[in-house]
DNA sequence: TCGTTGACTATTT
DNA sequence: GAAATAGCCAACG
């Protein structure tokens, strides 16, 4: 391995998901552009899914980042849906789920991206 | 070091 | 509009 110093790419994006506001979802590609491109929306999709329920061995440098300070369930694809989920553990129901009790209502199986879409960190919108 | 895979997006067919 | 293709980056074997 030779990127996971204390410092990668990942935690950018850990942190960007964790200022996410209640009630407000992301998407993928919208991380990608606030960490000025050093990762495609692809690799967003990777860091979340590196992201551990707790404190492994993956990042034992930095486990403050894990599925209980991070609010990946608020981050969603440009379509508004919730991930493709390849994983029987990990239902999108689920994350409809935990959406839908912070106040994220979804229209069918999206979410209005025009309305909880969230603008950014430091774009604030009334 | 190379090849494959994956919680993606945009473009093309 | 849906399916296929290409581009993208990082981890794993």
């Amino acid at each position: 391995m030779t990127t996971q110093k204390g410092n990668s790419v990942f935690f950018m994006v850990y942190e960007i998901v964790m200022q996410i506001p209640k009630g407000k979802v992301f998407t993928y590609g919208a991380i990608s552009k606030l960490i000025n491109g050093r990762l495609s929306a692809q690799g967003v999709g990777w860091a979340l899914n590196a992201l551990p329920e707790r404190p492994k061995k993956l990042s034992d440098d930095s486990p403050k980042f894990h599925s209980g300070n991070v609010p990946w369930h608020r981050v969603i694809n440009a379509k508004g849906q919730t991930s493709t989920s390849k994983r029987p553990d990990m239902p999108e129901d689920r994350q409809r789920r935990m959406l839908e009790s912070e106040g994220v209502i979804f229209s069918a199986d999206a979410v209005d991206l025009d309305k909880y879409l969230w603008t950014g960190p430091r774009a604030k919108r009334s």
